[in-house]
DNA sequence: CGTTACATGTAACCGGTTACATGATTTG
DNA sequence: CAAATCATGTAACCGGTTACATGTAACG
């Protein structure tokens, strides 16, 4: 269960309402973790009740007032704990591999469109991370140890998305020479060799 | 929903009970997706009622009888239809990374063993799919269409590894340079480089 | 004064996870 | 014959998703 601990950095970084964390999500660790508002008003409605957060008194009136939410102590302890636990390797799930091994059974599905496309949104994604690098990790500039750190996130999202590039383009041109050579689904024949 | 589709070329390729399906995730597409026995038995029963696919009669006699699926042209169809729908970039998620964001936010928390810990096991599944990569697609070999494909979903699998070594090395010879030099979660002093 | 952004929630659903139960078949 | 493996299922739960409802605050 990791979204309460996601939110509990987040608060311990800066106390927010739960509006302010779904947009922080974007931005900071959204590469690795995402929530919608339903689950994260859901999530600090559960640790308020857990006594790890609290929410300083209402502003405004009516039904939508903020709640500004704060980590208590236990809410920190909570996170330490946490942190040091150990987890195992995060499981991968990929669509476009579930196709490509459709395509790999059922015959030529012409995929190669499909795999263009996530290319491209890759290579924006990397784009908007790079941007980012440049403009928050400039080299040569001193960093915190935070800064560093959260450095290291990022390139952990940058190395993911090239090596999906990469496999991309290895990919498209693989099914190309599918497409021209010897395709059919089985074994083509090639006479000279043996 | 991609289970079904999952189990619908997996039934194309040779028709199965749950129970081997549930084994060939191990192996086949495991790397991409994964699925308990429990999932795989409400999805096949689900699958049957659509009309998707069949079982031939069962085979033995009392509670646990096999039964086993093949696909009918209206799975088939199906399959085809989904293989050509767009699908979004799959969300990752990753709760290293979160703890990764703790440890810049909340202090140093000693997070370099189990980093150290998720690079062996990297290390473990790279090794693994090279092993399956010499043994099926060993280069100068002649291979169908189909283990090419299939190749490629294999070579997406070791490119990722490679990239969470990769990140790893230097994300613990980041953290040691951290721990070595001026830590502290604030700017570090440094005196002459004004 | 109307639109946009801010802000919080309820309800229903769905897929994935965990625990538990049961029996058949194979093998030492 | 006992143990391990094969095989199928029920039930409860939990987190993530989608749809819907409601109202406030800021701005042109």
């Amino acid at each position: 269960m990791s979204l309460a601990h996601v939110l509990l950095t987040s608060l311990l970084e800066q106390p927010a309402t739960g509006f302010e964390l779904a947009r922080r999500f974007d931005k900071a660790i959204g590469q690795f973790w995402q929530a919608t508002h339903q689950q994260i008003y859901r999530e600090l409605a559960r640790m308020e009740a857990a006594g790890w957060i609290a929410a300083a008194p209402r502003v405004g009136s009516g039904r939508s007032r903020k709640r500004s939410y704060g980590v208590l102590p236990a809410g920190r302890e909570e996170l330490l704990r946490w942190a040091g636990e150990e987890a195992p390797l995060q499981a991968l799930r990929d669509e476009l591999m579930v196709r490509l091994r459709a395509e790999a059974i059922a015959g030529p599905l012409g995929l190669e469109r499909e795999i263009a496309r996530h290319m491209a949104l890759h290579r924006d994604k990397l784009r908007a991370y790079r941007a980012i690098e440049a403009e928050d990790f400039a080299p040569g500039r001193v960093l915190s140890r935070k800064a560093r750190v959260m450095h290291l996130i990022l390139k952990a999202g940058i190395r993911y998305e090239e090596s999906w590039i990469a496999w991309s383009a290895e990919a498209l041109a693989e099914l190309a020479a599918l497409a021209e050579g010897g395709e059919g689904g089985v074994q083509p024949p090639r006479r000279s060799s043996r």
